[in-house]
DNA sequence: ACCTGAACACCGTTCAAGT
DNA sequence: ACCTGAACACCGTTCAAGT
């Protein structure tokens, strides 16, 4: 991706202030956490290191890459955080809650999945999940489906899921709490146009008193019971 | 959300190039679709109306309002082409897909829907497929799960095949077909490590002769098939 | 009421110059 | 090899001035 900082033994330059690619990407990390994606400037980069911002352009290609890089170190973290289980249906329980609380602890994440979902932290996650799949008693393409369903709506939903809990925090006073939150929301979608939104309003009552993430897993055992559900093998290829 | 730009009345200056809410709307489609999310600035977008910037924000708060507007106006009419069907397995398939098509088709839209998945255009869609949860006999408090895992699963799914397709179109040489995109990443998801990546590796073979859309429609027919699989009916709030 | 366009503050990125 | 910081090209947004 990147010039490497270290090829061979060459000049050992081991001062501790030493600028490396990980020293920048934990402090890329930093920023977006404080004050989120439009937090990470170069500027703010570079002030936050003592340098220039030219200097961060040795180590690092461009911004993109940068936001690459933070997501796979938070995304590859998370998923050596997950514990384990030996029934598989609880164990993708902890690999989808994990990527659910990583993105709503760092929204930009969520973003940075969407943007580039071809890179190795949206694989790292698609791999957890099909061991999983695997352990299930999927077999041949099915795995591929199944596996494919979940991490879908992992992403989709978690994506959702921080997106909201940021504009509730932002865009309402952050003293609002959550209880009072939901019954604004409720609120809200009971005064929709009655022929427009009909079944928008007619669930705004279960807004209420609701777990986002225990609506999150409900979600994810509806696709596991179709799973379970379907014949449950198939030879492959 | 803006100033209205008739209220009663007043003076009736119709123009037909008078610059009004709808037509600054319709050309940042225009200019979204052709260029990307980037092509959208309000310097381009006052050349196309042939004004200057100032002009806009009198009709227009923010850009982000702009990118409100832009994806509701594609969402409803997106929603507004999607056929009916008596069989609301059916109906659902053709909304999912409706909307996968929309953001294949104008990628920026599903970055906003997941940008801000509170505004009226996740509301279309989440009204329409729970109409269709609702004709599928789920009562009750299932509704609530059973709408918003739907709607999790094609926003998260549509949202990545988008950008993935643009991917496709854009690194690699735009000549390169559809087949060998995917005999590409099949190859490239043969080399990762095989202690690391097992199952990745394993279900590489079936990406190619890969159909999205008929996947993406797999993975709705698993939370379908889940939803049928649960008691059915509960009594309401 | 509505439009014009210069000006402000701020970005990502480059690059000649240093050590 | 690695860092510095001024400079470039470009943004969103504002606003005094026009009609």
């Amino acid at each position: 991706m990147a010039k490497k900082s270290t090829r061979g033994p060459e000049r050992e330059r081991r001062r501790e202030d030493a600028l490396t690619r990980e020293r920048i990407v934990d402090a890329a990390i930093a920023l977006l956490d404080a004050d989120g994606e439009d937090g990470l400037t170069f500027r703010a980069l570079a002030a936050s290191l003592a340098t220039g911002p030219g200097a961060i352009y040795w180590h690092v290609t461009n911004k993109g890459e940068l936001l690459v890089a933070a997501t796979d170190a938070v995304v590859a973290r998370t998923m050596g955080e997950v514990r384990g289980s030996t029934r598989p249906h609880e164990a993708i329980h902890r690999i989808a809650l994990g990527v659910f609380d990583a993105i709503e602890a760092h929204p930009w994440v969520g973003a940075q999945l969407s943007r580039a979902p071809w890179e190795t932290a949206m694989l790292r996650i698609y791999e957890r999940l099909g061991r999983q799949v695997e352990a299930l008693g999927v077999r041949g393409r099915a795995q591929f489906t199944a596996a494919s369903t979940l991490l879908g709506y992992v992403i989709g939903v978690s994506v959702q899921n921080a997106t909201a809990s940021q504009f509730a925090r932002r865009e309402l006073a952050p003293s609002t709490n959550r209880v009072d939150f939901l019954e604004a929301a409720a609120a809200r979608w009971s005064e929709l146009d009655a022929r427009e939104y009909p079944f928008t309003r007619s669930v705004a009552a279960h807004l209420p008193g609701h777990d986002d993430r225990k609506e999150f897993l409900a979600g994810i055992d509806l696709i596991l019971a179709g799973i379970a559900g379907r014949p449950i093998s198939s030879s492959a290829t």
